[in-house]
DNA sequence: TTACAATATTCCAAAACAGGAATGTAGTCA
DNA sequence: TGACTACATTCCTGTTTTGGAATATTGTAA
């Protein structure tokens, strides 16, 4: 997951492979949705999502170097924030893109309630 | 990679993530940023890319399972195409998301030469 | 300093993944 | 039908990734 500045056009692919890669973690995507509502300490994200200490410690780490996540230290502890709203915008035109396929699902279902052929809709639901 | 109904949380997080692994390859999105020009057959892409026929073959299936690309016969070839624009606008805000970065690493450094020290661009950088 | 708390890191085993080679399948043409 | 082409799938191997346990680091307080 190198940091390289971008030069040519593969590199930046890479870059870009790596970014969706962090995203690519039902932990971490927890982890960025426990944190969209507000900061929170390393300790805190442990107990709401039961999670062992490590894994969340190395979960962290992975987004920091990603620059998804700001730490700042108070004290002993150390807190966590969202670092780019770009994350919350990925998602949601992730999950914008499931509900259009759920409507669609839903509307070819309805429709072959009125006498539309079992091929046509396995067609359709692809 | 199930393409289960979503219906808690914690599923449509795992929807999520898989869309994002999809994405999280970098000949994937060499494909893609391919096919983005205009559709193409299997050999065509083997071509143009120089990857083995069965990569190929497996990275597309891979992403007409995750709904991300089309495919439609044509005699004795198959020919992909973007099935979903989302995949661009996704690319797009992760590639605003690294210009921004580069920018603001380019007005620190550009600021250092004029006299801020080492610990403020360190910090600055990350 | 010592003891303790919070977090990070290292090491390990299991699972997931990508790519290559070989094989299977489906379509075309003669 | 058989030969050929385009593509998909299976099997295998090396690499990567995740999570847990143990250990290391950093900060606080006495």
């Amino acid at each position: 997951m190198g940091k390289a500045v971008m030069t040519s056009r593969s590199e930046s692919f890479e870059a870009v492979a790596d970014l969706f890669s962090v995203l690519a973690d039902l932990t971490r995507l927890k982890i960025l949705h426990l944190l969209e509502g507000q900061p929170a300490f390393v300790s805190a994200v442990v107990k709401r999502l039961k999670l062992k200490q490590a894994n969340v410690s190395k979960h962290l780490s992975v987004m920091y170097d990603a620059g998804l996540v700001d730490r700042e230290r108070n004290g002993n502890q150390i807190r966590y924030s969202v670092g780019d709203p770009l994350v919350f915008e990925l998602c949601n035109l992730v999950c914008q893109k499931f509900h259009r396929e759920a409507q669609s699902k839903a509307r070819i279902l309805r429709r072959s309630r009125l006498g539309i052929s079992f091929k046509t809709i396995r067609k359709a639901l692809r």
